[in-house]
Parts: C-alpha cells; sequence; structure tokens
DNA sequence: TGTACATCAGTGAACGCGCGTTCACTGATGTAC
DNA sequence: TGTACATCAGTGAACGCGCGTTCACTGATGTAC
C-alpha cells in the first residue's frame, strides 16, 4: 500500500477517534464538524475529503462500534468459557461490565443514540443489538443442551438478556465503582430471572398469567 | 387569581408544550430556544421571562413528564384492575404500549434523553423510571399475596419488567401498528419470563447458575 | 368611580459567536518515460 | 537514476446563517387613594 494511502486512513482513523471521544459527554447528536476537526488536529475542510457530511462519520462511526464491540465481546465469551465456570451468567455479566467499562464511549454511543437522532442511524444501531442477542441466543441453545434444562421462546430470552445488559449497565457507568458493582449483581439477579422463566414456561406453560 | 398571572402560566405551558412537540424528532438536547420560542408563538427574549435557560426547561419539563405519566398509568393499572381479567402482564403491557402510543413525544422525551443529555436532567428521568419501577413493585406484591405464589426480588423483577417495557416498547413505538403489535406480544412474553423467574427462585434458590 | 402611578409580560433590534460549507491554493507523493 | 507532469490530502480565508443573550422599550393590567 502506497505511503499517500496509508496516510489518508490514519488521518480518517483520528477523525472517528475524535467522534467517538466527543460523543462521550453529550451524545454524538450535538458534536459539531469543527469540533471533531480540531480534536482530530485538521482544518474544517479537510474532514471533505473523508465523508460527505456528519451523518456519514455517525454510519462508519456505528459500524466500526459494532465491529469492536462484537470483537470484544467475542473475547469475552471465550474467557468465561476458558474459565471453566459453572456460573455462567454471573461470569458473562461481569465481563460484560468490565468490557463496557474500559470501553464506555462505544458503548454510550450504542445506548444513548438508539433514541435521539436520524432514523438510519437508529436501524443502523439497533441492527447492532440484534446480532449482539443472536450470539447470546447461540449461546443459551448451547447451554440447554449441555445441561439438559429445555428453554422456550429462546430469541426473547436472549433479546430480554441483552436489553437488561445494555440498559442497567450502561446506567452503571456512571457509578462509582462500589455502586457499580451493585448493580452488576443486581443485573445478574434480573437475567438469571428471564433464564428461568424461560426455563419454566418450557415444563408449564402459559398458565393463570 | 389574577387576569396576567393566567396569562403568564399559559404562556408557559404553551413554550413547555413546544419543546415537548419539538423534542420529538432529534431528541430535546438538539431543539434550540429560538425554535421552541417560534413554535410557542413568542419572541426569543420573552423565554426568559419564564426559564432562566434551556436547562430550566428540559428540568421543568422532566418534572411535567413525569407527573402526566404517573396520571396516565395510574388510570391504565386501574383499567386493567377493573377489566377483572386474569392475564394481569398482558393486559398492563397492552395497555401501556396504548398509552404511550397516545403520548410519543412524552415517551420518547423519558427514554431517548435518558442517555445523551446533562447529568441533572438523566437523574432527574431516572427518578421518574423508579419512581415508576415501585409502582410496579407494588402491583406485583399484592399479585403475590392474592395468588399465593411467593416471590423473590420484587424490586428487581419490576425494575428488568420496567426496563423491558419501557425500551423495547419504546422502539416499537417507532413501527408500522401491524409490527407494533407482535413487539408487544414479545414483550409480554419476556415479561412473563421474569414474572416466572421470580417466583421459581422463590421455590429453588440459586442452583447451577 | 376616576385618576395617577407601579408593575411586568412581551418586544424588536442588535451583539458576537460557532456553525457547515465553498473555493482556489499548496506542496508532498506518485507515475510515466 | 533523473526529469516532467499528474494527483490529491490538507489548507486558510471567506461566506451567510441561526444561535443564545442583552437591553431599553411599550403598553396593558394591577394598585392606591
Amino acid at each position: 500500500m502506497s505511503t499517500r494511502a496509508e496516510q489518508k486512513l490514519t488521518t480518517r482513523q483520528r477523525i472517528l477517534d475524535a467522534a467517538l471521544q466527543l460523543s462521550g459527554e453529550r451524545g454524538l447528536s450535538s458534536v459539531s464538524l469543527r469540533a471533531v476537526a480540531a480534536k482530530a488536529g485538521i482544518a474544517p475542510a479537510t474532514f471533505y475529503r473523508h465523508f460527505v457530511d456528519m451523518d456519514a462519520l455517525a454510519l462508519a462511526l456505528v459500524d466500526e462500534v459494532g465491529i469492536s464491540l462484537r470483537a470484544l465481546v467475542r473475547d469475552a465469551r471465550m474467557k468465561v468459557f476458558e474459565s471453566g465456570s459453572r456460573d455462567i451468567i454471573g461470569n458473562s455479566i461481569r465481563t460484560f461490565m468490565q468490557v463496557a467499562e474500559e470501553n464506555k464511549d462505544l458503548f454510550r454511543l450504542l445506548r444513548g443514540e438508539g433514541a435521539g437522532s436520524t432514523p438510519t442511524f437508529r436501524s443502523a444501531i439497533e441492527k447492532e443489538t440484534e446480532r449482539f442477542a443472536d450470539d447470546v441466543a447461540d449461546d443459551l441453545r448451547r447451554a440447554a443442551k449441555s445441561t439438559q434444562r429445555e428453554m422456550v421462546h429462546v430469541g426473547l430470552a436472549a433479546e430480554a438478556m441483552v436489553t437488561l445488559a445494555f440498559n442497567l449497565g450502561g446506567a452503571a457507568l456512571d457509578l462509582p465503582p462500589a455502586e457499580r458493582e451493585a448493580a452488576a449483581e443486581r443485573i445478574i439477579i434480573e437475567v438469571h430471572m428471564v433464564m428461568r422463566g424461560s426455563q419454566s414456561l418450557a415444563i408449564t406453560p402459559r398458565s393463570w398469567g
């Protein structure tokens, strides 16, 4: 690869990094092109050599965030698996929280921007969380087989677990460490409830409600 | 009450209504003072007769939203109770979705602004959702007594249910009606899982995980 | 009731500022011969 | 390798615009006598 093209890519990356950092405070939608340029150390006009506008940047960022996130979580899942622990849920949530803490900006972006922005952006983020839930669903199915405990609506159980982890876990990122750990334990119990509920419904379906 | 004071209050209300409407599109944090003034039919400078700045408006709005929401949900719960149905969860979620649909802007504000804004604002919104969860917890305890089915971690179960309803329900507001109903049915199943899980853990606590 | 004065919600013009975007440019890197 | 030309990432100045905020004002409403 030529030097010029390489250089262009590193500048592009500097722009993405700057945008991610700045989005942490107030959300990406209130970050200006000029602020991104300043943080990235380029002239405002240079921005246009890389993206047609801020919306394009936002989409590229969601893409990158999604990829990073999946990689991070794949590692996390392997870590849980290798630990050989029987407390799969507890370990997963604690690892998730650790990864989230080390990548606050990424998580805030996915969580915060999910609501208050452009429809395109919103649906891009929804796709990412869906992929995430799909991975969890696979894990659940595998766990169900190996423990011989049947589950129903595995996809829904996974969706519920991911929703709880993302939202409650995301909110917990703003808390002091001690409270953050307490929040993690609460999330673990709630995710357990979903797990048990899915198993319980497999044994005794729809009753009194 | 004097005519002048009355007039001032109605203007204030026009400002709040305008802000709420405008927040629906892109979130409150990207609504300008001038846009609010224009929508409310006043000069920009008049805004300052009612609020010191946009942050004060935001806080007043969260307060108002919280109060409206609790009133709406109190009505909804009564409706469910009066129906005498045994499918309490299903009815609650469906009623919740109906109320949410009729008050999209309110819900979007609570959901969307929960992440991407000022810490003060964020914590104000968190308080509102906590109150909401407390109400649900009361309902759960009452239901547990009347059905004789013990539950554990009722507060956590309520938190999980509210988190699921708010986030998945809120996301569903952007979908076409048919898909929205399907989403509601999915949320009902997931909330059921939490319910069952809480009951199951009361019978067989912490096991293999 | 009538008069004189006080209050204050709402105004319109003006301000300086940061914004997104454009444009002709520069000069290092890449390419052809 | 050396030379002449092409490419194009990055620039700096300039633009018009909507923003938040200020200020002296207006005139209807409220109050005291």
